[in-house]
DNA sequence: CTTTACTGACTACAAGTGTAATCTTAATTT
DNA sequence: AAATTAAGATTACACTTGTAGTCAGTAAAG
């Protein structure tokens, strides 16, 4: 099956490569490294290996035009993006995510219009949220509270 | 100086060991290595040198009792998650960021004090917030539209 | 005092990652 | 046709990470 592979695990380099082909919706070996060199200073072969990287992860697909291949996303940025993040929150203590929102929130820019969606899902949430999140760091239930 | 060294970077299976320490605010490698093998199915050696590398990095601090070590943090939870979520969102696209964390938020069990937080930060944001944020995946700036 | 058991140290090893050089083949230029 | 260039493939290599075995020393038990 695997209607959708979001699977991938792709390394913060490789992230990189991902943005610019994203970001292009497709491109040639040629325009990515054009790119890349521009903003980091990595040497045309690391980049390749990259590219190569991602194209046997899956997260890139490869059609023959002439000579080159253009590469194409084969993963999508937003799904990619959240799975990402929800899977760092989700290897946090359950209790303390909400704190780390409010803090990563007060560091982003926003856009006015994100802002204000995502006032409009948190107003949502309110009404069903739970009194408290308990900490699940220990594997009996300590409430985060039990000393040494 | 260094007065407060968030630098430390900690793996995936690293963090495992420090959410225990930080839950309990200190331990013995006895008491860390009971906790981890109950969650998981490590081996208590592996839990060792997770413990042994988190004190060379810097995480964990020593203190030695008797025959044993007691195990401290070494840097703040909370401020080691602030970090590591907002490294994680600052790789990614800043255009895609808002609903990202729209769409994480709907994924999270949030407390209905973390989400009345979160949603008076946001209003204070609504103020200054611009009217979008562009993408910033290429060097130049495409605007996140030009075509390959 | 000798044996046992547990703690921490050392060693191991494959896979993934960051970074890059070199090689090969095919195309472009002279 | 020969020489040069460029694209992708192959190879390299150190460091990190996940996972774990083994060893050595000291304290506890007999």
């Amino acid at each position: 099956m695997a209607t959708t592979e979001v699977t991938a695990t792709i390394s913060d380099a490789e992230w990189r490569v991902m943005r610019v082909v994203w970001t292009l919706k497709q491109a040639d070996s040629r325009t990515i490294i054009a790119l890349l060199e521009k903003q980091h200073d990595w040497k045309a072969p690391t980049i390749k290996t990259l590219i190569g990287r991602l194209v046997k992860k899956g997260a890139l697909a490869t059609t023959k035009q002439g000579r080159q291949f253009i590469y194409t996303p084969q993963i999508q940025e937003q799904a990619a993006m959240d799975a990402a993040l929800l899977g760092e929150l989700n290897q946090m203590c359950a209790m303390h995510r909400g704190t780390a929102l409010t803090h990563v929130v007060d560091q982003l820019e926003l856009s006015h219009a994100d802002v204000q969606t995502l006032i409009t899902h948190l107003e949502q949430q309110l009404a069903t949220a739970p009194a408290s999140v308990p900490c699940d760091c220990l594997p009996d239930d300590c409430e985060g509270s039990c000393e040494a």
